[in-house]
DNA sequence: GTGCTTGCAAACAGTTTGCAGATAG
DNA sequence: CTATCTGCAAACTGTTTGCAAGCAC
C-alpha cells in the first residue's frame, strides 16, 4: 500500500486543484481514507470521525466519498446486502477476497490480465470501461476457528 | 441455455422432493425464470406474473426466489445501486457482461479457469467458496446508437 | 383439517437529498 | 462577502417481515 501520507497529500492536491473547499471534516475524511488498508464502510468512517467531530454526518461522509467518486480517487464496492465498502488508496479495479464469516475484505493480489479483458471485448464486442472480480470464501482464521 | 421446459420440469421435482407446496403462482415464477435468459429483475417479474395473477405481491415474488437461493437453484446477481437480478438457468457463478448505457446482462462465456480459483486459493489460504465476475462496458448496439 | 403460502402493508437499512445556518477562500 | 459545505432530518429504494385469510395436500 502507498505511504498514507503521501497518499493523503495526493488526494489534497487534487481536490485543490479542483476549487474544492478544504473543510477540516474533509481533510479528516482523507486523512482515514488514506490509512485505511481495511476497506472501510460510510458507517465505519463515520464512527472513526464522529471521535474528532462529534457533529460529524452520514451526509457529509457520503458527499465526500461521492465527490472523491466524481474525480476517480475512490473504488466503491457496493453491495445489495452489506452496506458498501471503500478503497481510496488503489482506486483502479482489483480483485479481492471476501470472508463470509468475518466479513473481512482484502485484496487479493492477482492481477486480472489485461489479456483477460483484451479477450472478452474481441469476443463479445464490448468496450469494455470496468470490471469486478471478488473471490468469497473463508479465511486462515475463521478456518482455524471452526 | 437449458430447453425451458426442461428446467422447468426439473425445478419442481426439486420442490417436489422437499415437500414445497406447488401453488400456481409459484409455478408460474418457475416457469417464467426458466424462460427468461435476460436475468430479470424482481420487479420485471412482478410485473409479468401481476398480468396471469392479478393479486401478485412484491412478497411472494421475494419470498420464492429466497427458497430458490437457499436451494441453490438461482442465481443472484446484486447491485448496490441497481436492483438485483436474478438467473435460475444457470445458477453456478460466471461472468457476466454489463451494458452501461441499456443495463442489459448477458453472459460473458469465458470459463474463469478452475486454474485461477486454485492459485487465489493457495495464495491466499482462502477456502474459496464462491466468486462473482462482472465486466462493465458498452455492447455493440449502443455503440452504435452513439 | 393442518399448516404452509399468499397478499397486503408496514418495517427496514443503507444511501441520497433539501435546506438553513456556518464557514473557507 | 459569497458560494460552497455541513449537519440534521426527511425522503427514497429495493428488500424483508408480520400477520390474517386462503388454499395445497
Amino acid at each position: 500500500m502507498t505511504d498514507p501520507q503521501i497518499r493523503y497529500e495526493e488526494l489534497l492536491h487534487k481536490l485543490r486543484q479542483r476549487h474544492y473547499r478544504l473543510t477540516p471534516q474533509r481533510l479528516a475524511l482523507l486523512r482515514l481514507l488514506a490509512a485505511s488498508e481495511n476497506h472501510p464502510s460510510a458507517a465505519q468512517l463515520y464512527e472513526q470521525l464522529k471521535e474528532q467531530y462529534p457533529t460529524m454526518s452520514f451526509g457529509t461522509v457520503y458527499k465526500t466519498i461521492s465527490l472523491l467518486k466524481e474525480m476517480g480517487e475512490i473504488l466503491e464496492l457496493g453491495f445489495s446486502h452489506d452496506d458498501n465498502r471503500y478503497d481510496a488508496n488503489k482506486p483502479q479495479p482489483h480483485p479481492h477476497l471476501i470472508c463470509i464469516s468475518c466479513h473481512k475484505i482484502m485484496d487479493a493480489d492477482l492481477p486480472v490480465a489485461q489479456t483477460m479483458l483484451n479477450e472478452v471485448a474481441s469476443i463479445s464486442g464490448y468496450q469494455i470501461v470496468n470490471h469486478r472480480l471478488d473471490f468469497y470464501g473463508i479465511c486462515p482464521e475463521c478456518q482455524r476457528r471452526g
